[in-house]
DNA sequence: GTCTATATGCCGATAGAC
DNA sequence: GTCTATCGGCATATAGAC
């Protein structure tokens, strides 16, 4: 690898960090060179503009949590049930999000802050990752696994949903990301409310 | 009402709206002022500074929610069931936050990107809100609802962050905020996958 | 109460030396 | 590749006229 693409890649390793903890406007491309030792002019030797840098975050964002998901599906024997394959696909998207990427938890938390062109930059990957998550579900309801009568696309929304929300108030120290997507997994796809027996 | 007190209100009414679009770095006091017709400096005659205005709009936004879902349990019947109780207590959460409040939205939106002494100033009536759901929960719990074994706290949390998180897709022109809550309340009340029956 | 004018500072971006 | 120096613009906040 060349330096000028190493370098590249520390300036945005260095940018999700800082965009994931403060916001987008908040963040000021002197403060993303000082944080890699270089001046603020120099960055311009590698990306063109701000937007430029949040445009490949965003995107590199998204992949790394499809790829996580995709990665995790695939290691699962082919006869893993519907309900199994939903918790190994949480359990992967809230690895990425809480413990492993800067990128995608950065993408979560700025998205709705950053110029319109950008957002609409960022579409075609994640669409691409909404898909994915669909064709679980799907799969799920055609086998019988999930009622006829439910909304998947509402029902993709919420769990995607929840799983972003715990960016809020996740903490390390009080348990492990997959420990939580059992939780959640338990609550969600089983209920939380008791069900009066069909006596 | 005097004078005064009556532009200090409009003034809290444009900065949540303008919180709420566009995030709080990017709304300038002079924005703000433009938006009532005023000069950026007049501003100073009703708050000390912008760290003020965003700490009243965050605070106002959780009263809105907080007192809405109160008002609305106080109106059921005292015979009304746990399962009814959660169902209006998110109707009147997705209300506020979708129909009813841009200080309530602004507040979703933007407590992760304001200083750390203003997310500070919020969380009495942050935690005042949030216990109203842990005493909604643990009724329900109590009375056999809601299986002994399961965590209210992640409950809470996973209610509250569903809900939330429509801020970022919700639109009107596609269905109203009650139908999203009831919705939400079959799915994550009942499960989404089909129980094996117990033969 | 609202205005104008201004102090002070950081922002994104560019030009050209090395 | 990274530096220094700088441009023009907009930010929060203040001072004082009206």
């Amino acid at each position: 690898m060349k330096k000028a693409e190493a370098t590249r890649l520390r300036i945005l390793d260095t940018a999700a960090r800082l965009f994931r903890q403060n916001g987008y406007a908040a963040v000021s491309l002197r403060g993303i060179a000082a944080a890699e030792k270089m001046q603020g002019g120099s960055l311009y030797y590698h990306f063109r503009s701000k937007e430029e840098i949040i445009t490949d975050v965003l995107n590199i964002g998204i992949e790394i949590v499809h790829r996580a998901v995709d990665d995790a599906l695939a290691a699962l024997p082919p006869t893993a049930s519907h309900d199994t394959r939903i918790r190994t696909a949480m359990e992967a998207h809230l690895q990425a999000l809480l413990e492993h990427s800067d990128y995608t938890s950065a993408n979560v938390r700025i998205f709705g802050q950053v110029p319109k062109a950008v957002q609409k930059a960022n579409l075609k990957v994640r669409r691409a990752y909404e898909e994915c998550w669909s064709d679980i579900l799907a799969a799920a309801q055609k086998a019988g696994a999930i009622n006829k009568k439910t909304d998947l696309h509402i029902v993709r929304l919420m769990l995607i949903g929840t799983m972003n929300a715990t960016l809020e108030w996740f903490d390390p120290k009080r348990g492990t990301a997959d420990k939580l997507a059992a939780q959640f997994a338990d609550n969600i796809l089983n209920g939380i409310l008791i069900k009066p027996e069909n006596s």
